[in-house]
DNA sequence: TGGAAAACATGACGGTCAGCATGTAAGTTC
DNA sequence: GAACTTACATGCTGACCGTCATGTTTTCCA
């Protein structure tokens, strides 16, 4: 950890404003959007709240950046996982478990607290959406990537297919549902889904 | 609709009460659960803060009270879409249509909104987590008893599967996703459960 | 080395929240 | 129809919210 004494004016705004995000995020984590005030994330992030009203105009601009900081670590924890499978393309089953584990983890449970609060919150809304989408896409190439050679339509199906059970699950999760059945879930997902790539591959129908 | 003049007592106190827990719905699909207040609430019922104050303690036993409220219409709804249904077991397509339409409402919308709240908030979850335990049983039932007969854990199996994916679409519709893409998505995933509906009858792995 | 500028702290303001005390009207009971 | 209970309305209170004006510290530059 970066020490306080002599730093440069970039290295304290930069350090401060990374604080206060990954501080937003622990709140959105820890009590939910409903209750992450200013107060709370400040206090969190061990600074005060004029420092907060010197790095953004209004709260709603943090919460906006807040979306790209996640995205950006949701995008650096995928690449980690990527980097940690053994090498060459290790088939659909991985690429589905590399979803899972993305989509399960508490960056992906602030993003779903920040999802929810912006159906009713157009500015919000309007910050996620572009960035949301790109995450999309790059998580999709990366999971190809792993998944070996599919035709591409099909590819795209099974990828968000497998994102949109993913999140439900996550939902389900976060709530307290039964893990042991979520497991059985997941592996059913994973044999048909491999069922599904030999259909594409040997003889499509 | 229920006349103002010469209610008993019974009459008025239900009245204002569903009045309430309606309320309470409608400003969770419109402003979310963040901006739910009980000022929002009782000027939408047309009643006073005192009224809710009456009824329900605290905030928290109201947001409890709408859970049951959302439950029982949602099955309801439910019942109502299986009526609808021409008669007779009209297969595993039909059973997921049902689904996606039961999850895709705004009675979910609400739904949802008070599942991710409740992730942070420990009392709101114990409300919840009978309620919907026994929505989901029932749901199952019901579905089951369109889709025909499959093996019963194939069955739910493929019920679990299909609830999962489908919250997870009906997240991606709240924030505007592709409506072209989801209905892609859904028709892809019948085809997929018809196909393993045939497996299971005709030849089980 | 001293002044300018950026980064941050402090305290206050208007507004809204949930909860409560108290008052009023409608229904019930005798 | 009068006492009584229930259902609801009104108004207040303390707490917290986001925002802003103003002061203090730290870094920068000449």
């Amino acid at each position: 950890m970066t020490s306080t004494a002599h730093r440069t004016q970039a290295q304290r705004r930069e350090q401060t404003r990374t604080a206060l995000l990954d501080a937003t995020i622990d709140c959105l984590v820890d009590v939910g959007y409903a209750r992450t005030s200013v107060q709370e994330i400040c206090a969190r992030a061990g600074v005060s709240k004029g420092a907060v009203q010197h790095h953004f105009t209004a709260k709603a601009e943090l919460m906006a950046a807040a979306v790209e900081h996640l995205t950006t670590k949701l995008r650096r924890q995928l690449a980690a996982s990527l980097d940690e499978l053994p090498s060459g393309g290790t088939g659909v089953a991985a690429a589905i478990d590399l979803l899972w584990t993305g989509y399960s983890g508490t960056l992906s449970t602030a993003v779903t607290e920040l999802w929810v609060a912006a159906r009713t919150d157009p500015e919000l809304r309007a910050a996620i959406r572009p960035v949301d989408r790109a995450l999309g896409r790059a998580t999709l190439e990366h999971v190809t990537q792993v998944a070996g050679e599919l035709p591409p339509e099909r590819a795209e199906m099974l990828f968000w297919l497998t994102v949109n059970l993913t999140r439900g699950l996550a939902l389900d999760a976060e709530l307290g549902g039964d893990p042991h059945r979520r497991r059985q879930l997941l592996e059913e997902w994973k044999r048909i889904a491999v069922l599904l790539y030999q259909d594409a591959t040997t003889g499509p129908s």
